[in-house]
DNA sequence: AGCCTTCGTGCAATCGTGTGCACACATGGG
DNA sequence: CCCATGTGTGCACACGATTGCACGAAGGCT
């Protein structure tokens, strides 16, 4: 032990404090070793002897200390947390992606910093907050981000993904249901049932997830040289659709026999309209079919036929690609769609 | 300038890359200043001449500088992230006090790092992560936490409040509806519209939310001397609900003329199984009432009579006992309850 | 016995920001 | 003219953990 003694002593004043959470330094003064040799015992592919390691892990126990994932992201400029941007927390579809999201990334140890927009609001707002955290990546669902403010995260080296929603930048990846693989799907199925005036209930007309499935539904009857009767909007709400249901079936209005709408809610509300305020049957008169697959969509008393979107998967797609960074081809390269079932129940 | 020079620079390397997130050390290479200039910049309550503050936050504004909150909390041991531990998304209340939490606490400058515990999981397992990440507070609902391991979040210094869950520990916050005047009141509300043989759908019996209503259900009977006739268990769910439903109705059962639940969702199921398998009508000959007035109740199908939980209240409450640290008297004193209020609609 | 490898640990710098202290300079009062 | 008071900025260290490097010890090989 020649070994050169310090001018000071490296651990000056003791600093162990009743209250507070316990550190590696604490552990190590306790133990005489080094804060480093702390570090090596809670790694997995360190060298250090297993007789210290149990040492380590044991006194770690009793003091009830862990590693601060605060410091720990500071050094390794990766926080381990991913931002999850969503809104419509009024449609249940999204609470259950959220669900899923949570439950599949905290498998890598990884996770969800959330961040909701207000109804109506935009996500734009949130960024700076968002970013300030140092997130891994940015998932956004159900809101709108601008260009700018996507390239912004881009530049800090950010990756993006659109759950649920197409956006025309190949430099942030979109995750989506085949949605109008689907949309076609739906038109065939009831062309097939003889129904021949169909009409559409869509959300917001500039987005894609409407878009698509519209776009698609009318190229499948377009298929049997039939044509969309009407499209109204119904806002992605229960009450919007009640509403443009009313208009669908108001007096002096062409017979409609099948109604596809942009989502499970809005279907739903159809059905309440139909049923409270027409004679109309579902599905004898008028065939109803939503999109998303709901919880409630298979209650006994909805029994909706409608597309399920597969929600698992198109998770575990985004998880994935949030691992690669960002796309780097074209539009097209940055869009990952996942096939969609259309589930037959009672209402079509 | 006759400064000593110090033997080395004080910042050797142009730290300027591409493609990385600016740092104040970049802001302060390009200006000349040094790194604790920027940070005051950014405080409001620093001393810095204005002209220099804002050729600062001008120059940050081009870099797409953001102080890291990673880096600020390190340094304040406060990270400014509330914890969210929440089972049961698949009951819309939660998502519902979910979105108005992430709401409100953002108003404060405070994110939501959000734990969703598995159904029939245990939030126990999820309590480490939520340590290592420093968070400033625990907010725990629809789920259990077991009392060793509020202990632990005890002697860390975290505080943890309950919401709509009441535990018998003086150490962690409860925020409730007050369930047991509220249970009372619809018994009170019942009994006067003559129904005699009143039924109770449960949740858990071990958890608090479902025993507080029950009891004051039952002691609500007692006043006007009549007894619950029927306590079954609907397990929180909507098929649950219409299990117990199907068992509370079945042949040779004595005549059920009211059924209150814990929940909308079970007094939802209620609904659908007293609709669709029976041929009594609501509320000629059955009153149903639910608890938490979600979305759904009210929607005109429904229409159900229900108690109104005042999340916006309660979360308020909540927030402010985060501020306030740890409970210091008695369980008692550690309880926050706050009025409900019953809502009639078609249901009874 | 001597050399080389492997193992286990300490040292010190680092991540990016916050903050107490010191210092230079300006201002005002006596 | 001198001193007390403010103002604005830099310096250096702290926060708690990670990690490349170095070094001593141990063990295998010839």
């Amino acid at each position: 032990m020649t070994r050169d003694i310090p001018p000071y002593d490296p651990l000056p004043r003791s600093t162990v404090r009743a209250g507070a959470r316990p550190t590696a330094r604490h552990l190590a003064e306790r133990l005489g070793v080094a804060t480093s040799t702390i570090t090596r015992a809670f790694d997995e592919h360190s060298r250090i002897s297993e007789k210290l390691r149990q040492r380590i892990l044991a006194l770690a126990d009793e003091m009830g200390y862990q590693p601060s994932a605060i410091a720990r992201s500071l050094n390794r400029r990766r926080t381990g947390i991913i931002a999850l941007v969503m809104g419509d927390m009024a449609n249940p579809f999204y609470p259950a992606v959220l669900e899923e999201f949570s439950l599949q990334l905290r498998r890598t140890g990884r996770q969800v910093l959330l961040f909701v927009v207000p109804p109506g609001g935009d996500a734009d707002q949130l960024m700076p907050q968002v970013l300030q955290y140092q997130v891994d990546a940015i998932v956004v669902t159900a809101a709108k981000l601008s260009s700018p403010m996507s390239n912004l995260c881009g530049r800090q080296g950010v990756p993006v993904v659109f759950m649920n929603r197409r956006v025309g930048d190949p430099t942030v990846w979109s995750v989506c249901c085949d949605n109008e693989c689907m949309g076609a799907a739906v038109a065939e199925y009831l062309v097939g049932q003889n129904r021949r005036h169909c009409a559409f209930v869509s959300g917001d007309l500039d987005v894609s997830t409407t878009t698509d499935r519209l776009r698609g539904f009318e190229r499948g009857l377009a298929a049997h040289g039939q044509r969309l009767i009407a499209c109204v909007q119904g806002g992605y709400t229960y009450a919007g659709a009640r509403e443009a249901a009313s208009r669908l079936f108001g007096t002096g209005q062409a017979k409609i026999d099948a109604v596809f709408c942009a989502n499970d809610v809005m279907a739903l509300g159809v059905l309440s309209h139909l049923r409270l305020n027409t004679s109309l049957r579902v599905p004898q008169d008028v065939a109803v079919v939503g999109f998303d697959d709901i919880r409630d969509a298979a209650y006994p008393e909805n029994s909706l036929t409608t597309v399920r979107q597969p929600v698992r998967e198109m998770i575990e797609c985004a998880i994935g690609l949030l691992d690669e960074g960002r796309p780097g081809g074209s539009v097209a390269q940055a869009l990952r769609e996942v096939p969609g079932r259309l589930v037959l129940r009672s209402t079509a």
